[in-house]
DNA sequence: ATTGAGAATGTCAACGTTGAGATAACAGCA
DNA sequence: TGCTGTTATCTCAACGTTGACATTCTCAAT
């Protein structure tokens, strides 16, 4: 069997024979089912009234665990986004009642975001369904097959300083 | 050692102990790639006074072999955006004079994209520096490790339907 | 106390993509 | 020949992100 990244890397090896294009073969597929799951987790949100970057918001702040506040500035880290994204991105998740801000009276230049119960709920019930339509998207791989790409990734993760979610 | 993904795993493991998130071990991790390796690929291409996406057309067109030649719909789909993205790159990259739009005569729907002499030079001269870029963002994995990425990538990818670049 | 470097957030114009729709052309069939 | 469904591309308004900048604040050194 061959996927779309064999063809790509079958026309490099006819046309330029003198280039060693293996490293595509990884960052090829990487960049490629990036969109794909782009696309899947994108369509399952939608099916719950959810944008993909609400639920991830959200489930940064759930998972830090009580009392489910983190500031605006590990947000982005958090989400590998800007800070201009992170404030147009609370500003709505707050006109829905989801998330709150918080002044932090330690350090005044400080936003806290503070998850409400309504957004609580909203990821404590999506979280399940969430994971389970991964699962789907990972199905082809048998579990040992699933553990030995996440540490290959992990790996790579590293290696490019990906060390902390802030 | 652990990354960003390993943190995101205990947390959810300590605050939701019922749910089993190891899928976000794989999905996590790769869509944490590919945003780190967009701004890596992005600074290269800036450094070379290119855009990514320019490259990656022009690239999509130069592999295809003589005579570098493809419908505007091959071009989407091997970039996997609308239709509208890439009448929008065309425009830009035919008044750089690096592709240009030829009438085809059997379908009088079709437009196919040429890659000019310019063209064919830059990606010529980029795409072996390019690889080597790649190489170095790869170069904590053993050649064999990097198969082994390779192989359960393209897994996934089939097992998702991406089996053409049309 | 003051200064200056640096950090945290917010602002906003520019930019590119999306997604729905318009247009034109092809293909098969009655 | 005319109809119908489909395909290929382009158009364009809406949208969200980026990235540079402004603002406010902290902290350490003097």
């Amino acid at each position: 069997m061959s996927d779309a990244v064999d063809q790509l890397l079958t026309q490099w090896g006819r046309e330029r024979p003198d280039v060693d294009v293996g490293p595509m073969g990884v960052i090829g597929r990487i960049t490629r089912l990036s969109r794909l799951l782009d696309r899947e987790l994108k369509e399952f949100f939608a099916g719950h009234g959810l944008e993909r970057w609400e639920f991830d918001v959200l489930a940064t702040l759930r998972r830090s665990g009580p009392p489910y506040e983190l500031t605006a500035g590990a947000l982005n880290r958090a989400a590998m986004v800007t800070s201009g994204a992170i404030t147009n991105r609370i500003d709505r998740l707050a006109a829905r009642g989801l998330v709150e801000r918080v002044h932090d009276e330690e350090d005044r230049r400080s936003v806290r975001v503070r998850l409400t119960d309504q957004g609580r709920t909203m990821v404590d019930e999506m979280v399940g369904p969430h994971v389970a339509n991964e699962a789907r998207l990972l199905a082809a791989l048998t579990s040992e097959e699933r553990d030995r790409l996440a540490g290959l990734l992990r790996g790579l993760l590293e290696s490019l300083g990906d060390t902390s979610i802030g």
